[in-house]
DNA sequence: GTCTATAAGGTGATAGAC
DNA sequence: GTCTATCACCTTATAGAC
């Protein structure tokens, strides 16, 4: 774990984390990252044994990084109607911080799904106030009756995949430079509008 | 370019094509799509070269299939309103068919978004009769005055997240087996409503 | 066209001096 | 803890027999 002060350690652990970040798995190489920290690449099996350990630590501070950080918005004291624009607003505050961040952990759990089965068996989603809420106002007839599974992944779809598929997105869509920002900040409040307006019309 | 019908060639391109798909250029070997095709390993190098070459023609077919496929569907003479479901439809039976097209060619952008920018710089998609016909009814006020990218955008994000992050949704939202199928039929049609509603109620 | 053998260089990992 | 040197293996690619 990387949760002393140690600077060495940690540097190595950062640029661990870049690299991997862009590369992957398969991609990265224990070089790239000793070169990146500025370090000798023994210091890296000194530190973290192997590549495969390297990288496990950095998967999971990743996925946890990537999941966890909603469940708290989830959970909130407000209505399921606040919590949507929230939720978007906090991807877009992650991706714009750390762009990699969902493509990498999506591309290493697409490639080798079977490896991480352990940290995604947990029902913190589907247990979590926001689906509740959601369930009770489809029993009281306040919403449309569709399932909370759909509206979750229409929820984080919009807003993520986006930053996932950033460069064809950019390209192909012409939102380079100023563009993006723009379609951004303006595909937050479209997204969350078209949710809440599909639910509640009816 | 596998064009013509000698076998050994085209078996080397199928074997290819899945290996890579899985594993991505870096992940994947050459040794394992020589097994793959049940041939030996030189025969990769001499109907094509080099791994390099050998993945450039893959991703180039692949990234044709995944963006090229919906251009008739775009272009054809039928309402926008029509287009969503079936552009919607499309994909689905695209990813169905080849579960790894759309993260493949996600992936390998992401991780070397330089090497291709003369495949993506074609503006098929924004010159296309469907975003035509969107600037036309935002004009007329028959719809909402939504920029026509967010609204492709939603489109296609809604249908190919969930195949790009399937291993993770599956597990996180508990869609395991039968529930995956379900799940995706009816993704098509919320998804679609959402759209649709939003654009034309307002 | 297809195979075996092998070259040439890269990559993860460790030993051992300091 | 940090460095240099080096091992052992893997991977791409080619040479050359058939």
């Amino acid at each position: 774990m990387v949760e002393n002060n140690n600077t060495t350690e940690n540097q190595i652990f950062e640029a661990a984390l870049k690299v991997f970040h862009k590369k992957g798995l398969a991609g990265a190489r224990m070089q790239e990252i000793a070169d990146e920290a500025g370090i000798n690449k023994s210091m890296l099996h000194y530190y973290f044994r192997s590549k495969e350990q390297l990288f496990s630590q950095i998967f999971l501070q990743s996925f946890k990084r990537f999941i966890g950080g909603i469940l708290p918005l989830l959970n909130a004291d407000n209505t399921w109607e606040e919590k949507i624009p929230e939720i978007m607003g906090h991807y877009a505050n992650v991706m714009q911080n750390n762009p990699h961040l969902a493509g990498f952990v999506i591309s290493e759990l697409r490639q080798n799904a079977g490896a991480f089965g352990d940290i995604l068996k947990q029902n913190a989603l589907l247990n979590s106030v926001f689906f509740k809420q959601l369930q009770e106002a489809i029993q009281k007839k306040e919403i449309r009756n569709v399932h909370p599974v759909q509206i979750w992944v229409s929820v984080i779809s919009s807003i993520i995949f986006p930053y996932i598929a950033e460069p064809m997105v950019k390209v192909t869509l012409d939102l380079q430079g100023d563009n993006w920002d723009m379609f951004i900040t303006n595909r937050k409040k479209i997204a969350a509008d078209m949710i809440i307006n599909y639910l509640k019309v009816f």
